[in-house]
DNA sequence: CCGAATCCTTGTGGATACTG
DNA sequence: CAGTATCCACAAGGATTCGG
């Protein structure tokens, strides 16, 4: 098996910029656990193939991304373009609608960001009282 | 067993008002399954008590609601007041932290009520190109 | 190379019954 | 009233393998 080190992995749990690495709090999700990293790998307009995108999603199963960009692509939030080349070549992009739910994204990641010492120190705090 | 018809239901996949009832996607989440509808339980301020959250909540088991509390006490989003008396009784209250939640769970329900109708749309596109 | 098919493990949520 | 304690069902995620 090829030895593969991810460059820098988006987290599962979304919203999560290498800042929020620890993960305070279940932070708010999209849809399934990776919705919200695809969108965010895709979030600069250009398309990407699959492989592509296993890469900054921690190698992330061809089962679960297949499903992932399947439930993405039925919600119009992007598009899957085949060619009819050999070898075979598939490019997933953003639609208007997968870009526009971007912005509340967006906002809740800042709030993630902006509460996470908050939610840690009450998290320190709650077992401090009850260990 | 109490006859019970909770009044106006809140649904589980959150950011729901009554106007997404069909729940188009999987709306944004917090956390686990209840954790945002109990925000909006408890977002006028009010303290509610154990069994007043259970009504709109779907009389959601005692189980599922005591887990979805003690994670929101553990970050910090509410606060837990039990008084001593008889028969008991404790009072849940939001936090300043969490009240500062509401504001990215607003952005969120207005971007699900915004574009559903797309939503659904392009699941009907979908259903029609592959059946 | 892009997946589909299969099987398996886990986490989350829920039903039911019982207690301080 | 406000929870615990058990047990259970199911969906989601994952490993592995196979096919176009």
């Amino acid at each position: 098996m090829t030895e593969q080190s991810s460059p820098q992995p988006l987290s599962p749990t979304l919203f999560d910029d290498p800042d929020c690495a620890g993960s305070p709090s279940r932070p708010l999700r999209v849809g399934g656990k990776w919705t919200a990293v695809v969108l965010r790998c895709l979030e600069d307009g250009a398309p990407r193939r699959f492989s592509e995108l296993r890469v900054p999603l921690h190698w992330i199963t061809p089962k679960v991304l297949t499903e992932t960009l399947r439930s993405m692509e039925r919600d119009g939030f992007l598009t899957r373009t085949a060619h009819d080349e050999n070898p075979p070549r598939v490019e997933y992009a953003l639609t208007d609608l997968g870009r526009s739910l971007l912005t509340p994204l967006d906002a809740a990641c800042a709030w993630t960001r902006a509460h996470a010492p908050e939610i840690t120190e009450a998290r320190a705090a709650y077992e401090r009282a009850a260990p």
